[in-house]
DNA sequence: CCCTGTGAAATTATTCACAGCA
DNA sequence: TGCTGTGAATAATTTCACAGGG
């Protein structure tokens, strides 16, 4: 890649979001989160190497990552936890509120819908979703559950711009379909499902038995182990 | 890292797991879904260009991961769909039938639990485990849940080396430390928390709050568009 | 010819190691 | 002196592009 000609990040609080790499990207909540707990924990600043402890990484990858965003750590001390704190939510994009739309209200929605970690962090749920004719019309944590069918003007309405598709495998591309229309531009995908979108909408795919698997795989290779020198 | 020196698999059906790199393995599983939905679909074989649009990659990450199995697909036609999920599925370690600990069996707790895609693909929820009053002793999918005091007799007993954590983040720590002791090797951890484990033990984490923030990030980046030109 | 398997090139990510500021 | 920020080195991953077998 070219370099050194985007020389216009002189003094910018943050870098253009478009050159912060995904691998850091996709750290950068974690940072967050080891912030919030040292802040919590009185800490006022932190050094690159405990807070990349804290994080379970090590600190020249942290270094790094921070180095991304613009951010000015203080040499000899360390970084303003409060600063950084705030620093990374901007870039997140976490100071302004999400409202999120939950399509698929089984025992995997259920517990997204209740899942603390989203109302701590910034997301509100702000609409269910289902098609079976128990779950439909239920509250749950406040909220009335939906037909899908009411998804396009509720989406549109509220100006739902991401998305938990949480729903059996076979109805997902519908829903995706469905938001996307809806004016949805990202999505995380908990079925077990490639989903086609066009391209400026961004997927996320978590798939709980996948990751098993992949930890199946290193059962395996434990179990192999014919050469214990293995990890190097 | 040394190598050539384990020339064990001279004429061996697949590589040593050892060698397979991380991007790979983590996409192994998506093949292998892939396969299946190919193989109900009555499909005998299949070329790399379909697999990878199944999978959702390109063909060529498909065709060098599959190389790196030793897998032999066949010049002019693809890949036999059956033997190649036959492949897919001894690396993985599949072929064993794995025994998983539950712990932590609040509302993702019980999702996890009554999750299909994990029994349908090899996956056993063996045992479950809580501390709550309200909880222990109920019954969740024909299997007791047991209190936490347990854990160290039942893992041990029924052998099991797979476990997930799903348990409030305060207490991920604790159980992980008991689910080390008591022999466990591979952790599916759902809770914000970063372990600290022996080296011998693999961590996954699934933090569904994180995803929702790489997902703001993107919304982020996407409402700053002012530069059309974007991808440069 | 079609489609795999794979060297080689390009890109991306991680780690090292140290100059330089507080 | 201690710790950040970052070039340079290394490693990992992806993509290209094509030789060669079926």
């Amino acid at each position: 890649m070219r370099s050194g000609d985007n020389r216009a990040t002189r003094t910018a609080p943050a870098a253009d979001p478009r050159d912060i790499p995904d691998a850091t990207v996709a750290r950068l909540p974690e940072y967050l989160h080891a912030l919030h707990t040292l802040g919590e924990g009185g800490h006022r600043t932190v050094s690159s190497e405990a807070l990349a402890a804290a994080a379970g990484v090590n600190s020249a990858k942290l270094r790094k990552d921070l180095s991304q965003l613009g951010s000015y750590g203080i040499r000899g001390v360390g970084y303003d936890v409060e600063v950084l704190r705030q620093q990374i939510s901007d870039v997140l994009g976490l100071a302004r509120h999400h409202s999120v739309a939950l399509v698929g209200v089984g025992h995997l929605g259920q517990a997204l819908a209740g899942y603390a970690g989203f109302a701590n962090r910034g997301f509100a749920i702000a609409a269910l979703f289902d098609v079976a004719d128990e779950t439909v019309g239920t509250e749950l944590g406040g909220l009335r559950v939906r037909h899908l069918d009411e998804l396009p003007i509720v989406v549109t309405a509220e100006r739902i711009s991401i998305a938990v598709i949480a729903t059996p495998p076979v109805a997902a591309q519908t829903v995706a379909d469905s938001l996307v229309k809806a004016g949805v531009t990202s999505i995380l995908n908990f079925a077990p499902r490639v989903l086609d979108v066009p391209d400026n909408v961004d997927v996320r795919k978590v798939d709980l038995a996948v990751e098993l698997q992949i930890l199946s795989f290193h059962e395996h290779r434990k179990s192999r182990g014919a050469d214990p020198r293995e990890a190097a």
